[in-house]
DNA sequence: CTGAAAGCGCTTACAG
DNA sequence: CTGAAAGCGCTTACAG
């Protein structure tokens, strides 16, 4: 077809204005019945639809909103982007979404390239690249709302929803010296993801408050390279003295570190003792099946979609942002069960 | 802030006309380069950006694309979308992301919404609900290209990116029948799902090349439900002559089968040998191993952006639009080896 | 109840 | 090299 269809065709040919025709389409009370049935008549027959693009210019709304993440593959994010396009749905929102491969030039164009116009408001969990935080101070600048999840800037001061980290791995850590494991390791993620941090905290308490001393040889940081977990596992059970506990940062990197253990020879959870975060559908079919700490990543996205829509909503309003925090539950399994 | 800097705010400020601002924003080669230096100054120092949605409109483009797929969680289509996002990104589109959940309903509102003038175009993988294509055949008669990946339809004529499921779960089966099994079981998707269905034709077309007997009451239909697919498993497993080898149209599926034949205390492979689809990350870690078939997901995304972009620069060409088909990789593991 | 006009923030022939 | 004007497809006071 050559055209869309526009008002202005309806209008030429109902030889009626488009002023007419446009709120016809809108069902305003004061168009009269007849007016309006012709008008709706027309635009079913030639299957005329407002052109959004229109609407919004006039409106400067786009009922859009920019969703940032570092994979999408991860599971973990995919279900939180499940929960956000859930609670959009349901509020007429769209997603324009995009991935930053864990690079921060990829977040920045990313949120440029959104904060033209075409977005009311980011949901965003940064690269863990990102250190340098200009291109959201900017967004804040500009009026425009922002949400953070699992991954968050603390000097960014906007709604966040985030699980206690602290605590889960404090509880995991606990976990594991209740199992009889003395000398666990933490085998976390990149150096400035705060996720990882706030784990390690918890480990580091949960070894405090039992007694147990704070080894640093004992916590080494991995990513998201199979190979590099593996290597950092081989290091770990080469010490004179290795670990007899594994706090591993997520499910992701405990399936390497098992890969490695299970190539020497060492068992789960007879000489070592794992327990590690998300808690993923594979948790509970690899053998042994895994103990981790799971997360509501469907409620955690259907509450960020949420908070932006409040915000966006209610720009402004000198309350201090909203920080939700969800609970979050060990699931204890195999991997850590050396009590029967 | 009280809105946003526009063209003519900075035109007013400089003296200039909008019409100046527009080309020297956009470095156009007629600008003096004082004007145009003077208006980028101002443009940063004020932290300017060109309204996007005013740019689509005066242009009718829109550099969007719209991404429909039944489950943003499923492993397969997060994997899918992020090949379409790695090759937007580098073409320089961004993707309006929506999922139905799997309802024929969510697609309809889905595709209406998004071809109001959003997108430029759609790359979709069917709701396993859809045996309706009116909404599809409302785009191709606007001339709003499409593009389908994995789940299509045999009516609509569109690029579509494919693997051959068919030959894929004739080799599958192959596999399993020169390991010894003589009796194998189909357990399918629903009914209507083309990818399963083909899959289902492959199965049969290598029993019957090998001499087996397709036996109707060895192909069951499962759905995304595990409670679902454990009772088709008990169901198989306690017939008088239950399977010895068993096809599972997805990894997802399997899973539930496996965990049901856990229970029943039967063994893999040693008394059903399992060969599955999708070869998630799971299959290298679960126990046994899992044989699945692999399939280039982020090469398929890519290739379905290119296919979509071709569509969108080259409208209604009158070619037959292109089918591709990727090759599939049989990864043979621990559940179906059973000659060592 | 309906229409004319202005405007949303840009781009683009057309003139000069 | 720059500006005035028209236009992209809508919406919305304002009049009548």
């Amino acid at each position: 077809m050559a055209h869309q269809v526009t008002i202005k065709d309806l209008a030429r040919h109902l030889n009626i204005s488009v002023a007419t025709v446009s709120r016809a389409m809108r069902d305003m009370p004061e168009i009269k019945a007849e007016t309006r049935d012709a008008v709706l008549k027309l635009a079913k027959e030639w299957d005329y639809q407002p052109n959004i693009l229109a609407t919004n210019l006039v409106k400067s709304r786009t009922k859009t909103i920019g969703v940032i993440v570092p994979d999408l593959a991860y599971h973990f994010f995919a279900s939180v982007i499940k929960g956000i396009e859930e609670e959009a749905f349901a509020r007429g929102y769209s997603l324009l979404l995009t991935q930053t491969s864990e690079l921060y030039e990829r977040e920045l164009t990313n949120v440029q390239n959104l904060s033209r116009g075409q977005v009311e408001g980011f949901i965003i969990s940064l690269s863990q690249e990102t250190t340098d935080y200009e291109h959201l101070k900017r967004l804040q600048r500009k009026g425009i709302p922002l949400v953070f999840f699992d991954r968050d800037a603390d000097e960014i001061d906007v709604p966040k929803v985030m699980v206690d980290n602290v605590g889960a791995a404090y509880e995991a850590t606990k976990h594991l010296i209740e199992n009889g494991c003395k000398r666990i390791a933490f085998l976390a993620g990149p150096i400035n993801v705060t996720v990882s941090n706030q784990r390690q905290l918890g480990y580091e308490n949960a070894l405090q408050n039992s007694g147990l001393k704070i080894d640093k040889s004992l916590i080494v940081h991995g990513n998201y390279n199979l190979q590099k977990v593996i290597e950092l596992t081989n290091e770990l059970f080469e010490l004179e003295n290795p670990p007899d506990g594994l706090v591993v940062v997520s499910d992701r990197l405990a399936v390497g570190a098992i890969s490695a253990l299970r190539v020497k020879k060492i068992r789960i959870p007879e000489d070592v003792a794992i327990v590690s975060f998300n808690d993923e559908p594979m948790c509970t079919i690899v053998t042994p099946t895994l103990s981790s700490v799971s997360q509501p990543t469907f409620e955690m996205g259907k509450m960020a979609m949420s908070l932006l829509i409040n915000q966006i909503n209610n720009p402004d309003n000198g309350l201090k942002p909203d920080v939700i925090v969800f609970k979050t539950e060990l699931k204890i399994r195999e991997s850590s069960m050396r009590i029967k």
